[in-house]
Parts: C-alpha cells; sequence; structure tokens
DNA sequence: AACTATATAGTAATTAAAACTATTTGTCAA
DNA sequence: TTGACAAATAGTTTTAATTACTATATAGTT
C-alpha cells in the first residue's frame, strides 16, 4: 500500500470535517483496513488490530468501521451485509439499495440491459449476472437525516 | 402476478430438468416468493408459507430459497447474504463476487467507470456510488462442482 | 489542567443461517 | 397399485454475526 501518510492525513480531514474525534482505534482500524489489500469483514479486521491494540473490542471495530463508511473513508462492499433477500423477478431490472434502511427499489433502465462483460472476465470465471448496482439514501432516510453520529 | 401458472410450469420443468423433486414445500415456498412483489427474506417467506402449509420449518424455506436460486428460479439480491465486507480502496473499480466462496474480486474496466445514473433515479434518491457487479463462480469452485445438491 | 461530550471496553442480547438426525415423502419400476 | 429407496423435511440445536447496553476513559477545547 503506497502513500499510507497521505491515506491517514485524508482520515484525519474527514474526521475534522464531520466533528468526529480521531482516535488510535480509528486510526487503527483504517490502517488495518488499507493495509488488507482485499475485503475484509470485521472480524478479520479485529484480529489485525488487536496486534496493535490487544484490547479494542469487536463492537469498536465494528462501529469504526461504520463510521468509515459514514465519512467516505469506506464502503461497504455490495454483494455484503444484509440478511439474505431472494428474488423471483427474472426479467431484466436493475436495484437501488438505500444504505440505511436496506430497502431495495427495483428500477428499469435500458441501456443497463445488456452489459457486456469484460473478454478477460468470461475467460476467468463463470458469469451468472451482471448488473448495475445503485446505492444510496432513499427519500424518507434522507429527511431523517441531519448529521452522521457515529455512536 | 400474472401468469402464475406459467410460472409454476417453470419451476416443474426446472426442477425435473435437474432431477429435484417437485415437493408442496418447494412449490409454495416458490409461489411466496413469486407474490410477494419485493425482496423478501427466508423469514418473510417463511412467515407466508405457513399460512398453507403451517408446519413447515424455516430450515426447509432456507434451504428451498437457495435451492431456487441454484436452478435459476430466483436469484440472491446482490447487497444481501453475506457478512459486511468493507473495502478502503475508494479508487474506480469493479467487484466480481463469487456466489459459493463469496470471495471478492477486483477488477477494472474503462466502460464500467461512468456509469450514468438515470435521471428518475438521480430525482428520487440520494446516489453514492454506482457500479458494475458481476456474480458467478471463480475458478476453483467450478473444479469442484458437478452437479446440483439441494441438500 | 480541567471540563464535557464523545468514544470505548467488556459483556450480554439478538438475530440469521447452518448443521444434524429421525421421520416422511416423491419417484420410479415391477 | 404397490413397494422400495433416495431425497427432502420437521424439529431442534449450534454456530456465527451484529447490535445493544453501561460504566469508564479520553480527545478536543476552554
Amino acid at each position: 500500500m503506497k502513500n499510507l501518510g497521505n491515506k491517514i492525513e485524508i482520515l484525519y480531514n474527514l474526521c475534522r470535517d464531520k466533528q468526529l474525534k480521531i482516535t488510535p482505534q480509528r486510526v487503527e482500524v483504517y490502517k488495518a483496513l488499507l493495509a488488507s489489500g482485499d475485503h475484509p469483514s470485521a472480524e478479520t479486521v479485529y484480529a489485525k488490530v488487536k496486534k496493535n491494540l490487544p484490547n479494542i473490542s469487536l463492537d469498536t471495530v465494528n462501529r469504526t468501521l461504520n463510521t468509515l463508511s459514514l465519512i467516505g473513508a469506506a464502503f461497504v462492499v455490495e454483494g455484503s451485509g444484509d440478511v439474505r433477500r431472494f428474488d423471483g423477478n427474472l426479467e431484466n431490472h436493475q436495484h437501488f439499495k438505500c444504505v440505511k434502511c436496506k430497502k431495495i427499489f427495483d428500477f428499469k433502465h435500458n441501456a443497463f440491459e445488456n452489459i457486456e462483460v469484460p473478454e478477460e472476465l468470461r475467460h476467468k470465471f463463470k458469469v451468472l449476472r451482471a448488473t448495475v448496482y445503485i446505492e444510496g439514501l432513499c427519500q424518507s432516510c434522507l429527511e431523517k437525516e441531519n448529521k452522521i453520529q457515529s455512536n
């Protein structure tokens, strides 16, 4: 991971912007997240951070990762983080998901119906589904939203 | 839900193709899934099916929904069904997810970097992220895969 | 240095999903 | 139509993930 210093600086600025305190826990969780090239779960980050902060709690790691997502220092990988939901509508359609209330809204958009999967991927994997996935805040959550509360 | 009869027929055919038994539980779970226009969780489907099959178990609903996904009669909504995973890489990139081992692979593809969010959505919601999300089977899972086992 | 709101540790509670086993039931062939 | 058997289910238990709670500690400010 190059430019780790810069990245930490970003975290500092984001925290200050949102009036969140810069705690060692937040810094360590953020560093652990960056250090792992892949897409770790809270448990994985917890294990990593524990080496530097032996008595950090899992709850703190969870809350901190949430906070990082809220301030835009990280994000929750799509395809994770919600109870499994099923869709029986096999017609081509797309999903918008509210990151707050987790509600999923269907929408149709012609331009998204025939996604060309890159040759490289078709080669490497067996592709089952390709879709445009959009997330954000729905109207009712938007109204409730005033400031970011980390705790 | 129009053409429910047709849909059931589809289920019958899919089951026969894959040599899966057509059980009342499967039919009811499938009907309940179709009947709910939204994106229900196993619990929600369970509640619905219980009206017709009072002593169906939640486990059966769960397994059945999985089976339906495996045979292509339904699918798991992206953004659900996996422990929450985080990504600290804010550069534009896309994800491929293996539906079996849940591993996430990054990839970059220029054509996917500037997704135009439909006007209608930008209006209705606060869009935070738009991405192409591709799922399927990774190579190592593909090798292990021989036939669909529903149980 | 002291104050105060915020964040944390430690733990408990909640929830979702998977595992397990005895029993039941589709399916097929006689 | 019946009997046999593999497959599927009910009922329950485990496991795992996330959230909730409260007393304590601390970052940022005065």
